[in-house]
DNA sequence: TCTACTGGCGAACACTGTTCGTGTCAACTA
DNA sequence: TAGTTGACACGAACAGTGTTCGCCAGTAGA
């Protein structure tokens, strides 16, 4: 039933650019950027160069490698400064409020780093410069390990919470600050409505619940976190 | 160009059991518990029944509200024992190692407690015990919300990247200890053969990368969130 | 000049969540 | 008792998904 079309064929379109596997990267971050990562299909990539899906697998084993490649590439963009051991906890709060950035700048993409195991060539360089400024802050290797893969984990959970909370209020003409706020006075609401029989805390503290700004929320994890690592120290710096 | 069919309608079979909301949840849960969340669509859920998925809708508003169900039915299963606010540290910490345990219990259904803003009434419960035990515990009712809601999001966080191990290493015939011990060398051999020069510690301490089991490391955070929370109280428990 | 091979790509497959319109049946009303 | 209403059941269809297959064009190598 499958034969070869006998019209000639309409002038097949060569390719107005060779498909290359780092213009796809841009692609599916240019859409996840604009419209969030669950409107990366491959479809949706490849008409990004006019043609269809299959002309991505070329390049591309499958969609995972592809969001693979996505958040390797915006790792690329965190900032690894020399190390200072004399203050490395410090540092370690810059390097993840860093990487806290890039990813809220990159819209939901925290998702996909929450989904797999990190191990792009460019997470590898933060996780080496992480281990490394650990462990010359004086801390016991295995525990600056510990800490490099918990501190990702809570930033990224972090960033990915907070697309969230962006997405579901899609007050999307608000600037940040106007939307946040109208976030937490519709929670608010919420909370002080709650049956003060059942919920005499959460009705009756609906403020504190709703208090604060999601940075400072963000920053106090933070703090908890990396403040803490002070008692594992078993040398001296450097 | 529809038309009703003249034929006698083969027999229309009466729903054995009429389909009922708190069953749809249970058939669900069964079905993420045996094969992970993906695999719970509203087609599968439906062949449950014995049915096709348009039956679910008349109980259920779309697939995000099932999932919400579904978080929800396993936060009843979180236990709440009373407040004893001189160990109230001890405390938090027995919670979060109860939810932890009941989501690991859950394959991957800690995906869809992160993708969502929890607000279902037995989550409520669960908060409203924190936010209580932490105030009366002595802290200032803003840290005490912000606290419960960080340490949660870590606590789902872990247990979501504990699944995404276990589901990685498909090793599904090999006992828990048996297919971490093995992740755990191959992840160790993956760190030490990297090139030197460039990632000279995770190389050189591949050893502390892969140290300790999943639960030591679970346990490490916890113990940074938790016991760094003594220094804001600011009154005496009770 | 013939051959291999690579990349491009239309068509198709097996899925997904959701909606529409029709069907049935129980319960309430006149 | 007869009629109507409303809730639930559900087959079919729609628009979308990731991925594979097989054919095509063009180039590089022998």
């Amino acid at each position: 039933m499958k034969t070869t079309p006998w019209q000639p064929l309409p002038d097949r379109k060569i390719a107005r650019v060779p498909l290359d596997r780092e213009q796809i990267i841009d692609a599916a971050l240019r859409i996840s950027d604009a419209e969030g990562i669950d409107a990366v299909s491959m479809r949706r990539v490849a008409a990004e160069f006019d043609t269809g899906p299959s002309s991505l697998y070329a390049h591309v084993a499958n969609k995972d490698e592809l969001l693979r490649l996505m958040f390797d590439r915006i790792c690329g963009e965190i900032e690894l400064p020399p190390h200072e051991p004399e203050r490395w906890q410090q540092q370690v709060k810059e390097l993840m409020r860093n990487t806290h950035q890039i990813l809220l700048a990159h819209n939901d993409l925290a998702r996909v780093a929450l989904a797999m195991i990190p191990n792009g060539p460019n997470a590898l360089r933060a996780s080496e410069w992480m281990l490394g400024l650990t462990i010359k802050g004086g801390m016991p290797p295995h525990l600056g390990a510990w800490a490099n893969e918990r501190i990702f984990l809570y930033v990224t959970a972090d960033a990915y919470e907070a697309s969230l909370w962006r997405a579901q209020m899609g007050h999307l003409g608000l600037p940040k600050a106007e939307a946040e706020l109208r976030a937490r006075n519709e929670l608010g609401v919420y909370f002080a409505d709650l049956p003060a029989d059942r919920f005499p805390y959460l009705s009756g503290f609906s403020g504190a619940m709703t208090a604060g700004t999601s940075e400072e929320r963000f920053e106090f994890g933070l703090d908890l976190l990396i403040d803490g690592l002070g008692r594992y120290v078993s040398r001296s710096p450097e």
